[in-house]
DNA sequence: AGCACGCCGACT
DNA sequence: GTCGGCGTGCTC
C-alpha cells in the first residue's frame, strides 16, 4: 500500500540499551510490510543499535524519518503488539513525571522473559589456530570455541570470569580468524505445551479392544484406554501416567495400533494452582459502609475517574467495600486491579479476595516464576481475568477496560519504586490516578494511617475522603455462632451495637516510659506492666505479639575502655551481633566477622554487648515466661525456619503463643486469637534524620497497636519507649490521626516540605569519597545555572554526605531539590553515571 | 555494551 | 614525533 508509513519510531527495552534517552527511526523493509505481516505501534521489534542488536518497542510511525540514514528494521518479534494504545499513553506520562527513558518504563509493561538482550556470537573460523592455543587470554579463548562450537559472549564471560578477553581478540577478527556476529537472546519464557492424549476409538469400543491384547484387563495399555474413555477432553499425558500408572511406553504401543492420538496443548503456569477457594457471600454493610457505599458505587457505575481516600480504623470494614467496588466494575464488563502491601507476605490477602471472586482471579507479585509471570501477562491479554490482585507492579498488567483501582493500606512505602532497582522510580498511587483518568475508572486509597500527603489532598478537595469511623467485630449471626462453639460471652465485651453488625472499642494503649523504670531499679528490657499483662495473658490461654523493629541479638558491640564501637569496614555502620551463628553482621551489605576478644584500638578485653534485637528478644521471653510457646516471624527467621507461611500457620493454629515480629507483624494480619500487643521498644523509628520519620512511627505504631483486640475477646496494647512525651508516640496511642496530622502538617509547612513543596533527591554514588563528592558539586552548580537561566522557583539543599554515608565500599552524598515542579528542574539535567534520581522520595538516607 | 574520538604520558 | 592509556559520548 502506498500510504503506508515507511519508518518506525521505536524505543529500546533491551536490559543495556533500556537506559538510552531518545527514541531511534527506522526503516521499514519490504518484506515487512507484505500481507499478513505490517508493523504497527505497540509491536515489539529487533533492531541493530550500533554494532549490537536491541529489542525495542515501536511507539510511532512515520512517513518520514528526521534523521538521513536510518537502518532498516530487522524482525518482527511477536506477532501481536505487546502493548495497548492505553499503556502506551501511560508510559510516555511516566517517562515524563519521572524523568526516565521511555524503554525504560515500557520495559515495566511487558514480562521480564520477552524483553530481550543482544550479544555477540563469537564463531572459531581458522581451525589451525586451535592446534597450538597459547596460555594467553586469546588461546583460552580460541581452546574454548575448539572443543564447544561458536558461544556468545555471556557463555565466554561464564567460562573466564573477570577476564579481558574481549579486546584480546580483535586481531584474530580482523584477520579473519575468528566472526563476531550481533544477535539477539532468546526469550527467557515461552509458552509452555503440554502433550495430550485422546481416544482414537469409540469409548464403547474399548473393552473389545482390549479383550483382543494378549495380556488383557490389568495391563497398563487396558488401564489408558479405559480412562480415556471416561473422559470427555484429550488429557495432559502427566495427568494421564499419574492417574492410570501407566507409563510412556504402553502409550506408544497404543499410539502406533492407532488406538489414541496424541496432541499439544497450551498450558497456563498458575499460581493459585492447588489452593482451594472457598466462596464466600456479601454480608450485608454496616450503615457507615452503606454511606461510604452510596459515595463510591455509583462513581464505578458512572465509570468517573474519580479518586477516593477511604479513611478507616483497622477492622472497619474497608475491605468490604473494596470487594463491592470490585463487584461492581465486573458487572460493568470490566476489570478490577486490587493493590496491597507484601502481598509474597500475606496469603490472608489473597484468601479474602479470592474467597469472593474464586474464578478468574489472577496474583501477581515480582516473586512468580518467569514463566507464572509471562502466563499471566498472556491469559490478561486474552481478557482471562476480571480481577488482579498483587504488589505495584501489578498495575501494569495489561487488562482491556480497568473499571476500578484499589490501593489498601496506600500509605504503605512498597507503593514507591525506590533505588537501587531500575527506574522509573514511581509511586504507584500516582499511576493509580493517571490510569484512572486514561481508563476513565475510580480509584480508591484505603488506610486508617492515610499518608499526609493523601489526606492533605482530600482536604484540598483533589480527593474525595470518605470516612469509616468505627471497628467492625463482625455481625452479630456470626459472633454468636463461634462464641457459642467458644463457650465464651460476646455480649461481655461488646461495646455498641447497630443493627446487624457488632462494634469495638479501639485496643486501649499504655504508654510506658522506660527511664522511670530505669529509675525504679527496673533494669529488664520488660517494664512490670508488660511483664504483668504477658503473663496474664498467657495464663488466660491467649495470644501475644511483641515488636521489635530490630533483628539480631545485640546491636551495638563496644569497648567499656576507650568506646570503640565494632563497624563494618565497607559500610561504617554498627554491627549486629547474632547469636545463631555467633558472629557480627552488617545489616546493609552482610559483611560478617568474629566478635573480636580484644579491643582493636586499646587492647583491651573489656567487649561489651548492647542493645536488643529480636533473638535476644526470644531468649529472655522464652527464660523469664515457662508458659511462652514462641514463633519469630523476621528476616532471620524466615530463612532459617522455611518460609513466612510456616511460620504463620505455627502461629494461628495455636501452636505458639506469642509471635514476635519486626515490622513484618504490623501489615494486614488479622490474628482475632490476640488479646496483647507489646510493643517492646517504639524508639527505633524515631531517630533517623528524615522528614517522614515521625509519620513512620506513628503510621507503625497504630498499625501495631490495632493488631491487638480483633474478637470479642477485647485487647490492649502497651508500648514502651523512652519518648514517651514525642507526638507521634502520643497521637499513636490515642488512635488519634486527627491530632497526629494537624501537628505534623504545621512542621511540614515550618520547615517547607510536601505537601507545601515537591522534593526531588539526587543520589550520587562512587567507590572514591572525593569523586563523588566533586560530581555532588558540580551537579549543584549546573542546576543553579539551570534554575536562574529558565527562572525556575527552587530551593537546593546540600550536597551533603547522606545518613547512610558508606555502604558496601560505595560513598554516597545526595542533593535535595525542594521545588513545587522538580520535573522542570530537571528536565535539562544531564545526570553522571551511577546517580539516581527520584522525584518524590519515601525516605532521604 | 561497544566503538570512536580525544587529550595527556612513555617510548622509538 | 608516535603509540596507547581509558574518560566521555553516541548509537536511528
Amino acid at each position: 500500500m502506498a500510504d503506508e508509513a515507511g519508518y518506525a519510531e521505536v524505543a529500546l527495552t533491551s536490559a543495556r540499551q533500556g537506559g538510552a534517552r531518545q527514541t531511534y527511526h527506522y526503516l521499514i523493509p519490504d518484506e515487512l510490510r507484505r500481507d499478513g505481516i505490517g508493523i504497527a505501534v505497540g509491536h515489539l521489534v529487533e533492531v541493530s543499535f550500533g554494532t549490537a542488536r536491541a529489542a525495542g518497542i515501536v511507539v510511532e510511525l512515520h512517513d518520514h524519518s528526521p534523521v538521513t540514514r536510518a537502518k532498516p528494521l530487522l524482525s518482527r518479534l511477536d506477532p501481536e503488539p505487546v502493548v495497548t494504545p492505553l499503556q502506551l499513553s501511560l508510559a510516555y506520562w511516566l517517562s515524563e513525571t519521572t524523568l526516565t527513558p521511555l524503554g525504560a518504563c515500557l520495559a515495566l509493561l511487558i514480562p521480564a522473559g520477552i524483553a530481550r538482550s543482544g550479544d555477540k556470537l563469537y564463531t572459531l573460523l581458522d581451525f589451525d589456530l586451535a592446534v597450538q592455543p597459547s596460555g594467553s587470554t586469546a588461546g583460552q579463548v580460541i581452546t574454548l570455541l575448539h572443543s564447544r562450537g561458536p558461544l556468545r559472549g555471556a557463555q565466554i564471560d561464564r567460562a573466564l570470569p573477570k577476564t579481558a578477553w574481549r579486546p584480546a581478540l580483535n586481531r584474530y577478527i580482523e584477520a579473519g580468524q575468528i566472526s563476531r556476529e550481533p544477535i539477539l537472546n532468546a526469550p527467557t519464557v515461552a509458552a509452555r505445551h503440554a502433550r495430550t492424549v485422546a481416544l482414537a476409538i469409540a469409548p464403547d469400543q474399548v473393552e473389545a479392544t482390549i479383550a483382543s491384547f494378549k495380556r488383557a484387563a490389568t495391563s497398563k495399555r487396558a488401564r489408558i484406554l479405559r480412562y480415556l474413555a471416561d473422559q470427555s477432553e484429550p488429557v495432559e499425558t502427566t495427568e494421564l501416567f499419574a492417574e492410570t500408572q501407566a507409563d510412556s511406553g504402553a502409550l506408544k504401543r497404543l499410539a502406533d495400533a492407532g488406538l489414541v492420538t496424541i496432541g499439544s496443548a497450551d498450558t497456563w503456569r498458575d499460581p493459585l494452582r492447588g489452593r482451594e477457594f472457598v466462596a464466600a457471600e456479601a454480608p450485608i454493610l454496616t450503615p457507615d459502609q452503606a454511606a461510604a457505599w452510596d459515595l463510591i458505587g455509583p462513581s464505578i457505575h458512572a465509570r468517573q475517574p474519580e479518586v477516593f481516600l477511604l479513611h478507616g480504623v483497622t477492622g472497619s470494614g474497608k475491605t468490604e467495600i473494596y470487594l463491592r467496588a470490585i463487584a461492581e466494575a465486573i458487572a460493568q464488563g470490566r476489570q478490577a486491579i486490587a493493590l496491597v502491601p507484601e502481598i509474597a507476605l500475606v496469603p490472608q490477602t489473597v484468601r479474602r479476595f479470592t474467597a469472593r471472586f474464586p474464578e478468574r482471579v489472577a496474583l501477581v507479585h515480582s516473586e512468580l516464576s518467569v514463566g507464572e509471570q509471562f502466563d499471566t501477562w498472556r491469559r490478561a491479554r486474552l481478557g482471562a481475568f476480571d480481577l488482579v490482585i498483587g504488589a505495584r507492579s501489578a498495575l501494569f498488567t495489561p487488562l482491556p477496560d480497568v473499571g476500578v483501582i484499589i490501593l489498601d493500606e496506600e500509605h504503605d512505602s512498597s507503593y514507591k519504586q525506590t533505588p537501587p532497582i531500575p527506574p522509573p522510580y514511581y509511586q504507584a498511587r500516582d499511576v493509580a490516578m493517571a490510569m484512572g483518568r486514561l481508563f476513565s475508572a475510580p480509584v480508591i486509597f484505603g488506610s486508617a494511617t492515610p499518608d499526609l500527603v493523601t489526606r492533605w489532598q482530600a482536604e484540598q478537595g483533589l480527593i474525595r475522603y470518605v470516612h469509616l469511623p468505627d471497628r467492625v467485630l463482625a455481625h452479630r449471626g456470626q459472633v454468636e455462632d463461634q462464641a457459642r462453639r467458644l463457650n465464651d460471652q460476646p455480649s461481655r465485651y461488646i461495646a455498641a451495637e447497630t443493627r446487624d453488625a457488632l462494634y469495638l472499642p479501639l485496643p486501649p494503649v499504655t504508654v510506658i516510659d522506660m527511664r522511670a523504670e530505669l529509675r525504679d531499679g527496673n533494669r529488664s528490657i520488660f517494664s512490670r506492666s508488660l511483664r504483668t499483662a504477658l503473663t496474664e495473658t498467657l495464663d488466660r490461654g491467649e495470644q501475644a505479639l511483641l515488636y521489635l523493629n530490630r533483628r539480631g541479638t545485640a546491636t551495638v558491640v563496644m569497648c567499656r575502655d576507650c568506646g570503640y564501637v565494632a563497624r563494618c569496614p565497607h559500610c561504617d555502620m554498627p554491627l549486629t551481633y547474632h547469636d545463631a551463628d555467633g558472629l557480627l553482621t552488617c545489616h546493609s551489605c552482610n559483611f560478617r566477622m568474629e566478635p573480636p576478644a580484644h579491643c582493636p584500638d586499646c587492647g583491651s578485653t573489656r567487649i561489651r554487648y548492647f542493645g536488643l534485637g529480636t533473638a535476644k528478644l526470644e531468649e529472655v521471653v522464652a527464660e523469664e515466661f515457662p508458659k511462652a510457646r514462641i514463633a519469630r516471624w523476621d528476616r532471620d527467621a524466615t530463612r532459617e525456619q522455611g518460609g513466612h507461611e510456616a511460620i504463620l500457620t505455627q502461629f494461628i493454629s495455636g501452636d505458639a503463643n506469642v509471635l514476635i515480629g519486626t515490622q513484618m507483624i504490623a501489615k494486614g494480619l488479622d490474628l482475632p486469637r490476640v488479646t496483647l500487643v507489646g510493643i517492646v521498644l517504639a524508639d527505633t523509628t524515631l531517630g533517623l534524620p528524615d522528614y517522614r520519620a515521625g509519620e513512620r512511627a506513628f503510621q507503625l505504631l497504630t498499625q501495631v497497636a490495632g493488631r491487638a483486640g480483633r474478637s470479642w475477646r477485647g485487647g490492649r496494647a502497651i508500648l514502651q519507649t523512652y519518648q514517651p512525651d514525642h507526638y507521634a508516640v502520643q497521637a499513636a496511642a490515642g488512635h488519634d490521626y486527627h491530632t497526629f496530622y494537624a501537628r505534623e502538617l504545621r512542621y511540614r509547612q515550618e520547615l517547607h516540605y510536601p505537601p507545601f513543596t515537591r522534593l526531588a533527591r539526587l543520589l550520587f554514588r562512587d567507590e572514591s569519597l572525593e569523586k563523588v563528592q566533586r560530581v555532588a558539586e558540580q551537579a549543584a552548580t549546573q542546576l543553579q545555572a539551570i534554575i536562574a537561566r529558565e527562572g525556575l522557583s527552587a530551593q537546593l539543599v546540600g550536597p551533603a554526605p547522606a545518613f547512610f554515608a558508606k555502604t558496601a565500599d560505595i560513598y554516597r552524598w545526595q542533593l535535595l531539590i525542594k521545588s513545587d515542579d522538580p520535573v522542570s528542574v530537571l528536565r535539562h539535567f544531564n545526570p553522571a553515571p551511577e546517580t539516581y534520581v527520584d522525584i518524590d522520595p519515601v525516605d532521604i538516607l
